[in-house]
DNA sequence: TCAATCCGTATC
DNA sequence: ATACGGATTGAC
């Protein structure tokens, strides 16, 4: 329809995802492509029933006796499935996807039933399945495909992932008839506005040349991918809810992945005005087990065809899925914390992949993995024109260096710009001001006051602070007062503040702008909104609170401090913190930001381009061979560990090996005595890095070196990690 | 030559 | 963890 048509349709065939089954577009795959046992197996005699049932003379199952299952066992030689044989009286309870409880190397342990085959591979005995905990098929075949598919991409066990994708059974909550989230709604859709006519209001989606197409294709029941860039402002909830509106309309399901709790409120919010009450839920950390897993039954269900969560929420186990979304992908709050660390854009990939559903990934900026997915043709890039953008987008100015030292000699109490002051000072006039400050905390660190290398204790190189502003510096891991601090460097004798909290800022706007109210949003009072009368909102990344209307201004203080992490991510991570906090400003709202305008994160910022920028940042990545245009995995144990594994691993061709070196481990207040002795059991870390072709290659060479050393039982584990998110 | 024991390996 | 098989050892 659109005339735009190709803008945003599938493409075929891309860069290193695994190739699809060989079945049709959303048609999930059977799990039953595990690896050894796929052969049918003639002389398969132990495994046969037999008179072996003495004791309570069991018998097993007429059809299908042979259960395949998924052992919970996080050994990385023992990740593929057992078969057991079913026992005639479970035979109706041990249904596929259901939890179980087998023996297993002498002792009873819980697993899922993936499949009834007729059939062993297997040429021993088998043992009869022990129990089935419930009949509840919490692990549905397109989820089991998925779960195998994210452990190897990770090179982490089925158990793992596993432990990630289906919550703890909560038998009463199971038990309760399927209600949960209303029944009563038909599939609805069409709340405020009329929506089925080929020429349907596509609401903000009006403001992409390619979103009609987009959602056309949606509409179709086709697979359209794209890397969204968002317009600056509040309107991303509702697109992302009109596009799971348009999934749902073509009869299949969505899900949606956010950062925190506080946008899967905004999302569900969304969602209610869109679809009503009844077919969407949210899921987060936050519920308690019950309602948690109450919730996510729904989703099992049916009853609820729509899903949105943080990134656990990454396998519900949506039916018919027809859309995953994942918005501001770059956050790092994404990142799995948990073995074997799988990151939501990837698993939602594949899954897309996996079961011929859409993807969306949207943010305001645009991470360099997002652009990776564009550049390989996997998804096509979706964002506002030119024009558009500038009608929507803060008018941005930035603060060098040597203003804000002028600013330091001239009014060293208020840590603002006067530039920054200034627009404070004109936008408090009439509503909220938006100040974002990099840690929180009161001082947490302090560097030479000329060159600003960090100041380090003379004893042992642990950070100083200072405590208060009259007391003398000391250090944060041994406590030892240096009062003769000088630069090692310049030998400049004064220190300041690295980072001045929000604390502290709160603290000194309150003086600067007496009278106007200072509200503080951090990591452990985090504000939900604030309105729209006058007020400072001094926050930490990504705790912002958006205003109601929005911000009159944004001062984005200390930026020097977000592009001077000694990350590769330094950049790109300071863009997407800004623009996060810009976006919560008005249109053409003043913006003041601390940091160099010569860098190209701040110019990206004042010309609101996160596109270019990420662009550009993946083309240097790509010239020195760093993620995400190579692939890179971490090793992280004792010396004598990663040696061996190291040893053990088959790497493919073009690996290259990094380090190993020294983890710098937080060492406790009291270093000194015991620092001798756990120097030798210090932990150690090695990158690996890889072509993007040989990835897969690299995880399964690394999976299988984890399988010897643990068949060895080699006490001194090392944590593998593909694509860490900390690379430098 | 056989049985008790040790060690390595698989775990349906 | 425990159970099993094959190798090893020691007494006859």
């Amino acid at each position: 329809m659109a005339k735009d048509g190709g803008g945003t349709d599938l493409i075929p065939g891309l860069g290193d995802l695994p190739e699809r089954p060989a079945d049709g577009p959303g048609k999930p795959s059977q799990p039953s492509k595990s690896p050894k046992s796929s052969k049918p197996v003639g002389g398969a005699k132990g495994g046969k029933p037999g008179k072996t049932a003495k004791k309570g003379a069991r018998r097993p199952a007429e059809e299908l006796p042979v259960a395949r299952i998924a052992v919970d066992m996080s050994l990385p030689h023992l990740d593929r499935p057992f078969d057991y044989l079913v026992p005639a009286e479970l035979d109706a309870k041990a249904v596929p996807g259901c939890r179980v409880r087998v023996r297993f190397a002498g002792q009873l342990v819980d697993g899922f039933l993936l499949e009834r085959v007729a059939e062993s591979g297997h040429d021993g005995k088998l043992l009869y399945l022990e129990r089935v905990t419930s009949s509840e098929p919490v692990l549905t075949p397109e989820v089991a495909a998925l779960v195998r598919e994210v452990a190897d991409r990770y090179a982490g066990t089925f158990a793992d992932v596993l432990r990630l994708a289906v919550p703890p059974r909560h038998a009463r909550a199971e038990a309760e008839p399927a209600a949960a989230p209303g029944d009563e709604t038909e599939p609805s859709g069409d709340s405020d506005e009329p929506g089925d006519s080929e020429d349907a209001d596509i609401g903000v989606w009006r403001d992409y040349p390619a979103g009609a197409s987009f959602l056309s294709a949606l509409a179709d029941g086709r697979a359209p991918r794209a890397v969204w860039t968002a317009l600056p402002g509040p309107d991303w909830t509702a697109a992302i809810a009109r596009a799971v509106a348009v999934a749902l309309r073509s009869g299949r399901g969505a899900l949606v992945v956010v950062a925190d709790g506080r946008d899967v409120a905004r999302m569900d919010a969304a969602l209610e005005v869109e679809l009503g009450e009844g077919l969407h839920v949210a899921l987060t950390a936050e519920l308690g087990p019950a309602e948690r897993y109450r919730r996510w039954l729904a989703v099992l269900r049916g009853s609820a065809r729509a899903v949105v969560g943080t990134r656990a929420a990454m396998f519900a186990p949506v039916a018919d899925l027809g859309l995953v979304v994942l918005w501001d992908d770059g956050d790092d709050v994404h990142a799995e914390p948990h073995a074997p660390y799988p990151h939501p854009r990837e698993v939602l990939a594949l899954r897309a992949h996996r079961t011929g559903a859409a993807a969306l990934i949207g943010g305001y900026t645009r991470t360099t993995d997002a652009t990776q997915l564009v550049e390989t043709g996997w998804a096509h890039a979706l964002a506002a024109d030119r024009q558009r953008v500038r009608t929507a987008m803060p008018r941005v100015r930035y603060v060098g260096e040597d203003a804000q030292l002028a600013r330091d000699a001239a009014a060293r109490t208020a840590r603002l710009p006067n530039v920054a002051f200034e627009a404070a000072r004109q936008a408090l006039q009439d509503g909220p001001v938006l100040v974002q400050v990099p840690r929180r905390g009161y001082v947490p660190g302090i560097a030479c006051g000329r060159c600003r290398t960090p100041a380090q204790c003379a004893a042992c190189q642990g950070p100083l602070s200072l405590p208060s502003s009259h007391a003398a510096p000391h250090c944060r891991w041994c406590g030892r007062i240096a009062g003769d601090w000088h630069c090692p460097e310049c030998g400049f004798f004064q220190v300041r503040a690295v980072v001045v909290g929000a604390k502290r800022t709160a603290e000194e706007l309150g003086r600067a702008f007496p009278g106007v109210p200072v509200r503080t949003s951090g990591r452990d009072a985090i504000l939900e909104r604030v309105g729209a009368e006058r007020a400072l909102v001094v926050s930490t990344p990504g705790a912002e609170p958006p205003a109601e209307d929005g911000y009159r201004a944004a001062l984005l203080l200390d930026g020097w401090v977000l592009l001077g992490r000694p990350d590769l991510r330094a950049g790109e991570e300071a863009l997407r913190r800004w623009m996060n906090a810009a976006a919560l400003v008005r249109p053409q709202g003043p913006v003041v930001v601390a940091a160099e305008g010569t860098l190209p994160a701040v110019q990206a910022l004042v010309r609101w381009d996160p596109v270019t920028y990420a662009e550009r940042e993946l083309a240097e990545r790509r010239e020195v061979g760093f993620p995400p245009a190579a692939r890179m995995a971490s090793l992280t144990g004792t010396p004598a560990a990663i040696r061996d594994l190291l040893a053990d691993a088959r790497l493919p061709d073009g690996a290259e090996v990094l380090g190993p070196v020294p983890v710098p481990q937080a060492p406790g207040p009291q270093a000194g005595a015991h620092a001798e002795k756990e120097r030798a059991r210090e932990k150690e870390r090695a990158l690996i890095r890889v072509p993007r072709v040989a990835g897969h290659a690299l995880a399964r060479a690394l999976k299988e070196a984890q399988g010897v050393r643990s068949a060895r039982k080699a006490t001194e584990t090392v944590r593998v990690q593909i694509d860490p998110l900390e690379l430098i």
